[in-house]
DNA sequence: ATCGTCATAAACAAAC
DNA sequence: AGTTTGTTTATGACGA
């Protein structure tokens, strides 16, 4: 017990924490905090409650809005989620602890990622067809609610308007600025987030934001030029809604380029994450944070784009920077009204988290029923090429997947990425689970990986496998293999014994990897055979499987599950052309499509040589190699039987493939 | 409640 | 002698 507790407190209190007791923490805290209570985590109540009351102040009134905004948009989702989501846990607790935090989110360990974080995951496309999505259905529902709203305000002032009272109408029209507002900030914050998202890449709003803004900014209100925007919106009988959409798509728009090119944060910086932050995540958010500022000092400011404030409703332009310093402080004070903007944008961000997860979820589902049926052709066009370039060309790698994008707009590639997890141990098998995208997963958040001091969603048997694999000799020693985890992920920058001998213990329980006998030394390899063999039974036909992928994966994981669909479903394509890896081939062949990473590298060396990967079943001798005693796999790498020279030790690797991926003589 | 998988920690031993 | 590499065992968390 001692050293559970103890292990357990390093784990959580360092990384892990942060990312979700932040999350729910600031969000409630915050929320709460700044005014009133209400905000937080289950809104309902406490907005029938709201209702009730006849007048309120307007930043109540904003509050109330904003919640019922969002329940209305949280039972909407929740109902269209309703079909997917699983039963049991995930509803229940999601309803459970209510909004607060995403499902993912929640589900995730302490050490998992925030929910900001999991946006930076999200590669820009996604997030923002996404967002899109997303936003549309809340803008939808804001306008319904928002002309119920204008209708009983209409009411009360004529009412107040007959009874003769003067206030009223100052009343009146403080609410109605409330409610446009709240539309307008509903609008811009998603539009904010969006830009932030992309910006930043994590930025979190609610630690970040929150505080940054509120303390520094605040609010403004809205400026004049918001007015007729809002008034604007209201008078249009038609859909003021879809305006503020097309608008908000249009600034998506310009927002994901900014993002794109943001997606490759340089902040690689170790200095940045060092902080002492606890684990990973904090170190994440700690250097979204530095990241943010420095734009913000460069001339840029989360609020601050295109000249213009982009603060929730307000529009005014600003010359530079330091004029728009000026404007935010002086007009986005700290006041109810700046509060209240903030909370409806955590709240507007927690509700699109929900959405993305639940959206996630779908896909997961549609994912998953059309992998069920293999049967069916392939449509994908992906060129088996394109992922195996994809594998880990920079970093972005578009995903080919025509499939996918014919199911969702969102493009199943970009997933990106999942693993959110930050933290430590959380990682659970998701991966694994399903069979994973690890490679593709890998490829196209290999950026993200590499900078952000994230935990990635898998499990070390599967990185280590992703690390062997994508060697042209499929072999490693176990020197570099660490240089690979450091190299591939930030988070394995730190606390190096601890996962080092996690590795260690990893190649030496798990049968699939077997130590083998070079001339230099001993090397790892893959025994895809046992690796398969252990892994369980492929999510694509369970929806039990799927279901627990989703509810147990973060959201990068989900993710990452997607794009581990895409990547089975296309897997056969690859196979077929034949293209994939060459020399991999034997390892993955037999196996499976997780592998279709595998192919990662681009080259495996001869890639040509691997003739064509023929053979699964050589495959099968492998396999128990671990088992056995060095010997029999000294054999096999030593003896190759084909003509490679020498394999090992000196020889080149490329030779070894083709050994390896005999090494059935050796068996039979 | 039980089982399997994983992560983590740690003790040891053998090889460098 | 100190470090690295491997192996094992123990323990706890999780999900099924």
């Amino acid at each position: 017990m001692m050293v559970e507790s103890a292990s357990e407190t390093i784990r959580s209190a360092p990384s892990g924490q942060n990312g979700v007791g932040s999350l729910s923490g600031q969000t409630d805290g915050s929320s709460g905090g700044a005014t009133g209570t209400t905000a937080s985590g289950t809104g309902r109540d406490m907005t029938t409650g709201a209702d009730s009351n006849g007048e309120m102040s307007p930043a109540e009134l904003l509050h109330f809005q904003q919640q019922q905004a969002l329940q209305v948009a949280r039972q909407f989702l929740l109902q269209q989620a309703s079909g997917l989501s699983s039963p049991g846990n995930n509803d229940s607790k999601q309803s459970a602890s209510a909004v607060q935090v995403p499902v993912s989110v929640a589900m995730m360990s302490p050490q998992m990622l925030t929910p900001q974080q999991m946006q930076q995951i999200l590669s820009p496309p996604q997030l923002q067809a996404l967002l899109q999505q997303q936003q549309a259905l809340m803008l939808q529902q804001l306008q319904e609610y928002y002309k119920k709203q204008q209708e009983q305000l209409h009411l009360q002032l004529l009412t107040q308007q007959q009874a003769g009272k003067p206030q009223p109408k100052e009343a009146l029209g403080n609410k109605q600025l409330a409610f446009q507002q709240q539309l307008l900030q509903m609008q811009q914050l998603q539009q904010q987030h969006l830009l932030n998202l992309q910006r930043q890449g994590l930025v979190s709003l609610q630690p970040n934001q929150a505080s940054g803004p509120l303390q520094t900014l605040p609010q403004a209100a809205v400026c004049p030029t918001d007015l007729p925007q809002l008034w604007k919106g209201e008078g249009a009988p038609g859909q003021p809604a879809e305006d503020s959409v097309k608008q908000e798509g249009l600034d998506l728009t310009g927002t994901a380029a900014t993002a794109t090119s943001f997606a490759a944060p340089p902040k690689v910086s170790p200095p940045l994450s060092h902080h002492t932050l606890p684990n990973g995540q904090p170190t994440v958010l700690t250097s979204r944070r530095d990241s943010s500022s420095h734009e913000e000092t460069p001339g840029s400011h989360p609020l601050y784009g295109h000249g213009e404030c982009k603060w929730p409703g307000c529009e005014t332009l600003c010359e530079d920077l330091g004029q728009f310093i000026k404007h935010l402080n002086t007009e986005h004070a700290l006041d109810d009204r700046s509060t209240a903007q903030c909370r409806v944008q955590m709240q507007v961000v927690q509700q699109l988290e929900i959405q993305l997860a639940k959206e996630s979820e779908r896909l997961q589902a549609m994912m998953a029923h059309l992998h069920m049926r293999p049967s069916e052709p392939k449509p994908f066009s992906q060129p088996v090429t394109v992922s195996a370039a994809d594998s880990f060309p920079d970093g972005l790698v578009h995903p080919p997947t025509s499939a996918a994008a014919p199911v969702t707009p969102l493009r199943p590639p970009g997933l990106g990425s999942a693993s959110l997890h930050g933290g430590g141990p959380a990682r659970r098998r998701s991966s694994d689970k399903f069979c994973s995208p690890i490679s593709s997963e890998l490829a196209q958040n290999h950026e993200f990986y590499k900078n952000a001091d994230v935990r990635p969603p898998f499990t070390y048997a599967s990185l280590i496998r992703q690390a062997i694999l994508e060697t042209p000799d499929r072999q490693l020693t176990l020197n570099e293999i660490y240089n690979w985890f450091t190299r591939m992920f930030a988070y394995f920058r730190r606390n190096t014994a601890t996962w080092k001998n996690a590795v260690r213990h990893n190649l030496s329980l798990h049968k699939c990897f077997v130590r083998v006998e070079n001339v230099k030394g001993a090397v790892w390899t893959v025994d895809e055979r046992e690796y398969q063999k252990r892994r369980p039974p492929k999510m694509t036909g369970s929806p039990t499987l799927v279901k627990n992928m989703i509810s147990g994966l973060s959201y990068g994981a989900l993710n990452a599950s997607y794009q581990a669909a895409l990547a089975e479903s296309s897997f056969p394509l690859l196979n077929s052309p034949g293209m994939l890896n060459p020399g991999s081939a034997s390892s993955l062949l037999p196996l499976s499509h997780d592998d279709v990473g595998a192919p990662v590298e681009p080259l495996p060396s001869n890639g040509s040589s691997s003739p064509p990967r023929l053979s699964p079943p050589q495959y099968s001798h492998q396999v128990h190699v671990k088992e056995e005693p060095a010997e029999a796999e000294e054999d096999r790498q030593p003896g190759p039987p084909l003509g490679a020279p020498n394999p090992s030790a000196s020889g080149p690797p490329e030779d070894r493939d083709l050994e390896e991926e005999l090494p059935g003589e050796e068996l039979s």
